[in-house]
DNA sequence: TCTGGGGTCCTAGGACCC
DNA sequence: TCTGGGGTCCTAGGACCC
């Protein structure tokens, strides 16, 4: 047995955590260069703004409509994300980190499901501030769908699946769109199939299933079916690419800038790489300037590594190869490719491993983690760095940064 | 004028081997 | 008229998730 536990409109419940004025009010939090939105509270979803809606055509809209806007402010949300899986820790359970606002629990062991559900959504409100919602049943899918019922139709904000009946019940109304796994392209084609409940899904014919929608359709229908295909991972996962990108604050121009923008990236996803312990065999570098010009291009190593140095020289190759002068560039971003264990990897048969490098490295992350990040940095990351992402309506690290403490007057 | 930033997995097809 | 049977590896593209 599975339970989901998910964080209500997470971003926005992370503001209100330390601002509690905006509760009962439309609130939204917007993508970098506060561009899109990208959360919402209930009352801006009852507004009708829609999930990745551009900022600018819904500016005058939230002026009209009072709707509070927030620049996101990850710091924030990821320290937050920490600590309600930290509460559910403290519960006695198993968790899987699932994405920053849900995690699977293991029920298997939990007497009783709705008493056990209710307990979890109280103490992660009162330790965390955030307001959670409880799904349980057999099989993730369905501990999905049961998340789906907490919020939407349960006073409780628990819901529990774990029976037959309920579930004929519930998935006879319950429309396909809103199935974990079924995305904008298949939901139209299974209703041109004449399906269009996750009932009407559960009891078709599989090898039919399985010839239009492959593997991955056949495993959605047995775990609505309540036939488990999705295990329960209670071990980190490292990453097996890990991708850093930006769009820029103003247009670039320039091969300088865009190499300062690149090595930033370099800087951050090495170091988030080191973090899990990985090395990379190669190096994806691409930039866009919108429908006029768009190129990428990649390169590997002699030996994976997870030296920011070298990174960015290989970086900076690519980049050139992509280089057109002239052209106004709106983002760059870079991808570490093929993640391995630094432990446990393919050596070279000419070279070895530069073991100098591997330990400035941890150095500098040390310093950057008790100092703060950015405390050392190298050179080729820029000091202006003029193209940098606008977020003018960021609230203050209230968890990361001591200047930014909540001040209680 | 302005439209985010991360990730994963599967499949088909091409190129190659015996 | 008919044209073998069994594999691997790589890549691009498509689908999905938050």
């Amino acid at each position: 047995m599975f339970a989901l536990v998910d964080c209500n409109n997470f971003f926005v419940s992370c503001e209100r955590v330390f601002d509690p004025s905006l509760e009962g009010r439309p609130v939204v939090v917007l993508s970098g260069n506060d561009g899109c939105i990208i959360a919402r509270s209930n009352e801006a979803k009852a507004l009708g703004i829609p999930m990745g809606a551009p900022l600018f055509e819904y500016r005058d809209f939230c002026k009209s409509h009072g709707v509070v806007l927030f620049s996101s402010n990850f710091q924030l949300y990821g320290e937050i994300s920490r600590r309600v899986f930290t509460s559910l820790r403290m519960l006695k359970h198993d968790v899987e980190v699932y994405s920053v606002d849900e995690a699977f629990l293991d029920f298997s062991q939990v007497e009783d499901f709705a008493e056990q559900g209710r307990l979890i959504r109280e103490k992660v409100k009162m330790w965390t501030g955030i307001p959670v919602s409880v799904g349980i049943a057999p099989t993730k899918t369905l501990a999905k769908i049961a998340n789906h019922m907490a919020k939407k139709h349960s006073q409780a904000g628990v819901f529990d699946l774990s029976s037959q009946m309920v579930q004929d019940k519930v998935l006879e109304s319950f429309v396909i769109e809103d199935i974990w796994g079924v995305g904008r392209r298949w939901a139209p084609k299974l209703r041109l199939l004449g399906i269009g409940s996750a009932r009407q899904l559960r009891d078709c014919d599989i090898k039919y299933i399985r010839k239009h929608f492959g593997v991955i359709g056949e495993r959605i229908v047995l775990e609505l079916q309540g036939i488990k295909c999705f295990d329960f991972h209670t071990a980190f996962q490292p990453r097996k690419n890990i991708i850093s990108s930006r769009s820029f604050g103003r247009a670039v121009f320039k091969l300088e800038e865009l190499e300062e923008a690149v090595c930033n990236h370099v800087a951050r996803a090495a170091k988030s790489m080191r973090s899990q312990g990985s090395c990379a065999c190669g190096i994806y570098v691409y930039v866009r300037a919108g429908a006029e010009y768009s190129n990428g291009t990649s390169t590997s190593f002699a030996m994976p590594t997870s030296d920011t140095t070298a990174i960015m020289a290989a970086a900076k190759l690519c980049l050139k190869q992509v280089f057109k002068p002239g052209v106004k560039y709106r983002k760059t971003g870079i991808m570490l490719l093929e993640l391995v264990s630094a432990q446990n990897m393919q050596g070279h048969l000419f070279a070895k491993a530069n073991e100098e490098r591997v330990n400035l490295m941890h150095t500098i992350d040390q310093v950057n983690e008790k100092l703060g990040s950015n405390t050392l940095f190298f050179a080729s990351q820029g000091i202006e760095r003029g193209w940098r992402v606008r977020s003018n309506l960021c609230s203050p690290r209230y968890l990361t940064k001591w200047k930014e403490l909540l001040k209680v007057c």
